[in-house]
DNA sequence: TATTAATTGATAATGAATATCAATAAGAGC
DNA sequence: GCTCTTATTGATATTCATTATCAATTAATA
């Protein structure tokens, strides 16, 4: 029942201030660079128990791969149609947005999310 | 090059307007009940051709699998965190919310998402 | 009716994520 | 420090949604 401070979870944790909205894969290939024996199922528990008790960030977006963040507070993403990055939207979050829809129907809105998809920089120059 | 009007997609095309944001196995498993031969990669690949060609809608939503809806003028949805139903959301479109965003960084906003995310009346009543 | 290329059906393959389970090790109590 | 309990791990199998493959079929055109 208790959490326990595993060395394998400490590098999650630390790994994920170093990258900017990684993928799963992309921690574990951060880790295995240094620590090789380290499992791929353990950076996915690990991921997901950080993002449970709220000290990551989990962002589901609408296509691929989930994306982890240091940030915690809710905030907006655009996402890159192309290559996937995400990157932080620089607009105030609707505070009030989730009142007007409480219990449409029935249905007890508990959050919500903000995607914008379009093209990054860096793809846009490659085509 | 040129599309032809199979009875698969014909099929595809009708059953989307009779079901509640089906999912792509939800579309196949009512196409089966009347015409057994039908394929499941036929029905992914109708899906997919109609929701590029602007026939129907393709929601792809933080979790689980992509949805369609016979609605294609942009609107948002509430999803079911413990079903995975969709419901319209019934509040007017953000038509200028891009516009804040346009050439973030060099990045070009095409389209955005919201999506509300909570508990249907029917889950609620169950547990 | 013959031609040709879009489409299909059946199935293999992919990718992300979770499940399984025996082995390991963190942390509590002695 | 040593022992015990059980949370956690590593390795791998499995699941799920979806796409890829490819020979066979068939819609549409001439």
């Amino acid at each position: 029942m208790n959490r326990r401070n595993t060395v394998q979870r400490q590098l999650v944790a630390e790994t994920i201030l170093n990258l900017d909205h990684p993928n799963a894969e992309q921690v574990y290939e951060e880790i295995v660079k240094n620590h090789p024996h380290v499992s791929k199922a353990t950076v996915y528990r690990n991921l997901n128990l950080l993002a449970e008790q709220q000290e990551i960030g989990k962002i589901e977006t609408s296509e691929g791969a989930a994306r982890f963040d240091f940030r915690t507070q809710p905030h907006y993403h655009l996402r890159c149609r192309k290559c996937g990055r995400l990157f932080d939207a620089e607009i105030p979050v609707f505070e009030h947005l989730e009142e007007n829809l409480r219990n449409t129907g029935g249905f007890t809105v508990e959050k919500h999310i903000v995607e914008f998809i379009g093209i990054c920089s860096d793809c846009k120059n490659k085509n």
